[in-house]
DNA sequence: AGCACGCCGACT
DNA sequence: GTCGGCGTGCTC
């Protein structure tokens, strides 16, 4: 094996190929398929990922670099990994090195660093222009010149570099900006030298650690020569007699209560040794969780439990939809299989919505798992994220939590995969690789024989449909065949709790009746007696676009990005106004740049005029607002909530964040202030949007001793999706919005593939949008045998028309599952992208989208 | 992504 | 006549 195939770290369709290089014999202990390395390309060096091991190479010996470093003691990567990579970028038709990156904790991520160095040659004493080391290219006319006219400038450089030693590049040039000229040709003459390092994005927290010695022997006879006096010396070897193991510095001085001078005399002896390592940095460190014990199952976790953990004992790949009702208890079915999965020597990883891992849930996992558990949170710093990782990869921890991106945790055994809340948005990364962490677990379950479980009280469509349709997409009921995905019911809440009593108010009734606030008389009736209680209420404001823009009550002018089809978002902090899509800012005007009235201002969220409003409905409420503007600070969102839960509030009020996994045992009011504001967004997941936060919200009242009451307001109550969710009726839900979707022709009976391309005129958008219609149109009609194997929908303008002075086309490609259109698709843009390279065309892809934009 | 090589306009 | 614009192509 001396040669590897390597991916390296430049996102581009050139590059989007492994490289042969050659593997040192000093490195080749070291180099595995999963390892990061640094390899020379062109005239720097880059990192890169080994995909595969060769004993031949593919083009002559002569193009073939070595590989020149392998910074990490193991892999980064599992072979299983890299496999997945290469998957992905099939699947979602990204770069292969983009997938691999999306594996890895930020921490590992290159970092480029140009430093130029002095070259140990002094100018005058360089006799020719080949004096330098291998790096010169030719430089022999201009030599004179550059002596002749700009030796000062050239001295003070040289000095500079020399009294600095290597420089980053950048300061270099921003110290000598005006002779930029100058320092161009010292490096090219081979005086100074260009040396360029791959950095990790990490500071290694160092911490001294004291060891024992080796030596037992010696160590015992020494404590017996000790004096009287030296007690604190005896009182170290004796503890490291009875504990041989390195132990921090800090923690034995603490410990022992002496001080580091008693170590230092020792070390000096050798009786003892301190090192510099690396410290492994647990945020949870010194917090101690209660243990939590196995709950007796009720008979439909029981049932759940066994189904799975058949599965698990017989080392079988399966996916279970665990369709259970709010409060039926899905935790402790995880909880319960993932020691069923231990127990095997197996691993578990967990994803969970990131608005839902929260301190509470992470306790019950440490609480049942102990230090098994390595939690990954956004929250976390990048050095934290990289060590929790490294438990993960380096088997120190069996269980892993995570939001999306914790589905790559480099486990080598896994035996079983949990999403949580399944039918979260959050699964999907809008970014490139835009995959879905549902997709991903899946296709690395089957690489492991692993358990997949989908959690949630409102599957999605999607998913549901995959258990009453056989592996190739064919209806059980007429096949007969196993479904894709085996659905497990928890229809009853534990201690049999009743669900809540929902009641729909119809606004358009309110109003008739000479109501014109916010609050229906219902709903306001509802605050009120809570109040009295002294009991919680929760308000959901169900906006979508929920920021707050600027506009003029004269003229109805909305303040605009002028790079970005988009309002601009005002800023209460900064009194700014930004674009969410490209950072640009401008001051809040205070008057209208149109008509130039004052009556200028700024339209809440929503939530702030609600908050006015219960202010003045309710004198002396206290409100607590959950919404972009009061939860951008790091941990606000945990802040608010604990305010909440210690009673610190009458009411919390917020967008969808306050409905999401949020359980108060006070909380016996939820009102919606408006369900329909999804309903009329031109999304054919709105109905199902709507349902799944209705009965979300709806779980959240009344979760224990304290009945619950829901009030939902609406303009449009008959509404099914409303109704369904007000009588908690999936499965009517489902079965109505399934056969809206086969109609219409959506997902679940079609997939998806959105196109959307970008330029800054609109004519060669136009042109080259029809351009690529028209391929898909044709590959479609080649590629299906009578029917076209897919229907290319488009081009049209995207939903945001312009983003950062870019106009934006989209095309809609969409395709009976079994037909492999991603391929064609991938086929007919890479020939697509030959023709369009003139134009500085781009175009991205997402395969499956969840948001249509 | 960079960077070098290569072919057509305004200047010492 | 040259300096320099960025189009094209390559990096193991």
């Amino acid at each position: 094996m001396t040669y590897a195939k390597i991916i390296v770290d430049i996102p581009s369709k050139e590059t989007n190929r492994p490289y042969d290089y050659r593997i040192p014999a000093s490195l080749s202990d070291w180099v595995e398929i999963g390892s990061r390395v640094g390899v020379p390309f062109g005239p720097r060096v880059l990192q890169g990922f080994v995909v595969d091991l060769h004993h031949e190479a593919e083009v002559d010996a002569s193009k073939i670099k070595p590989i020149s470093d392998v910074p990490d003691l193991v892999p980064p990567l599992t072979a299983e990994l890299v496999r997945l990579s290469r998957w992905m970028s099939q699947t979602y038709l990204c770069h292969e090195i983009t997938a691999l990156q999306a594996m890895l904790p930020g921490a590992l991520k290159a970092k480029y660093e140009r430093y130029i160095a002095y070259s140990g040659q002094e100018p005058h004493l360089r006799d020719d222009g080949s004096a330098g080391s291998g790096t010169d290219i030719g430089w022999t006319e201009g030599q004179g010149i550059l002596f002749d006219t700009e030796p000062l400038e050239e001295e003070a450089i040289v000095q500079y570099v020399k009294l600095k030693g290597p420089v980053k590049a950048e300061a270099l040039m921003s110290r000598f900006a005006d002779h930029a000229a100058v320092v161009k040709r010292l490096l090219q003459s081979g005086i100074l030298e260009e040396v360029q390092v791959i950095k990790d994005r990490l500071s290694q927290k160092k911490v001294l650690t004291v060891f024992p010695s080796e030596d037992r022997a010696r160590v015992e006879e020494y404590i017996a020569g000790l004096p009287a006096n030296r007690k604190r010396q005896k009182e170290v070897l004796e503890h490291f007699l009875n504990h041989p193991f390195p132990v921090k510095q800090a923690e034995l001085l603490a410990l022992l209560e002496i001080s580091s001078s008693t170590l230092k005399s020792l070390a000096e002896k050798g009786l003892v040794h301190i090192w510099e390592t690396d410290e492994l940095r647990d945020p949870y460190a010194g917090r101690d969780f209660v243990p939590t014990r196995p709950m007796a199952l009720t008979p439909q976790q029981t049932e759940a439990y066994r189904a799975i953990a058949s599965d698990l004992d017989a080392h079988r790949h399966r996916t279970y939809l665990l369709q259970g009702v709010t409060g039926s208890g899905k935790t402790e079915v995880y909880l319960q299989t993932i020691q069923r999965c231990l127990d095997h020597g197996r691993e578990a990883i967990v994803l969970v919505p990131e608005i839902s891992l929260t301190p509470q849930m992470v306790e019950r996992f440490k609480g049942r798992f102990g230090d098994q558990v390595a939690v990954l949170h956004s929250r976390l710093s990048q050095g934290e994220r990289y060590d929790e990782w490294r438990k993960i990869r380096a088997g120190k921890v069996k269980v892993a939590i995570g939001a999306r991106s914790a589905v790559f945790a480099p486990f080598t055994k896994i035996g079983l995969i949990i999403i949580d809340e399944e039918h979260e948005s959050s699964y999907k990364q809008e970014e490139s690789p835009k995959y879905h962490a549902k997709d991903v677990s899946i296709r690395r379950a089957e690489a492991h024989h692993a358990v997949v479980v989908l959690g949630s009280a409102t599957p999605s469509l999607e998913t549901f449909y995959q258990t009453k349709v056989d592996a190739s997409g064919r209806p059980c009921r007429l096949t007969g065949q196993e479904p894709a995905i085996r659905l497990l019911m928890m229809s009853e809440r534990v201690e049999g709790r009743p669900l809540p009593e929902v009641k729909v108010v119809d606004l358009r009734e309110e109003l008739k009746a000479g109501n014109r606030s916010m609050f229906s008389r219902e709903l306001h009736q509802a605050i009120e007696i809570r109040l009295q209680k002294k009991e919680q209420t929760v308000l959901l404001l169900n906006r979508r676009g929920y920021s707050t823009f600027v506009m003029c009550r004269t003229c109805g002018f909305v303040a605009g990005c002028p790079h970005c089809d988009i309002s601009l978002t005002y800023h209460q902090r900064s009194r700014n106004m930004r674009c969410h899509y490209c950072g640009y800012a401008e001051r809040e005007p205070h008057v209208c740049p149109e008509c130039q009235s004052e009556h200028i201002r700024f339209f809440g969220t929503g939530t702030q005029r609600v908050e006015e409003e219960l202010g003045k409905l309710f004198p002396g409420i206290r409100v607590i607002r959950m919404d972009v503007d009061t939860t951008t600070e790091k941990g606000s969102h945990e802040k608010w909530l604990t305010m909440f839960r210690n009673k610190e509030a009458d009411v919390l009020l917020g967008t969808q964040m306050v409905a999401k996994g949020l359980d108060f045992p006070e909380v016996t009011l939820v009102g919606v202030i408006a369900a329909d504001t999804v309903l009329n967004l031109p999304d054919f997941r709105a109905g199902e949007k709507t349902f799944q936060l209705l009965t979300q919200v709806a779980g959240r009242a009344g979760r224990h001793h304290l009945p619950g009451e829901v009030v939902v307001q609406s303009y449009s109550p008959d509404h099914y999706s409303i109704v369904h969710a007000s009588r908690h009726d999936y499965s009517s839900f489902v079965y109505e919005e399934l056969e809206l979707r086969k109609e219409r022709g959506y997902p679940p009976y079609c997939r998806l593939i959105l196109i959307t391309m970008s330029h800054e005129e609109i004519p060669v958008l136009v042109k080259m949008g029809e351009a690529l219609a028209n391929s898909l149109r044709e590959r479609a009609s080649a590629a299906g045998s009578s029917d076209p194997a897919f229907e290319v929908l488009g081009p049209v303008a995207s939903p945001i028309p312009r983003i950062k002075d870019r106009y934006r086309f989209q095309c809609m490609v969409k395709y009976r599952g079994e037909t492999p259109a991603v391929d064609q698709v991938r086929s007919v843009l890479a020939a697509f992208e030959a023709k369009a390279k003139p134009y500085k065309l781009q175009i991205s892809v997402d395969v499956d989208p969840q948001i249509l934009m």
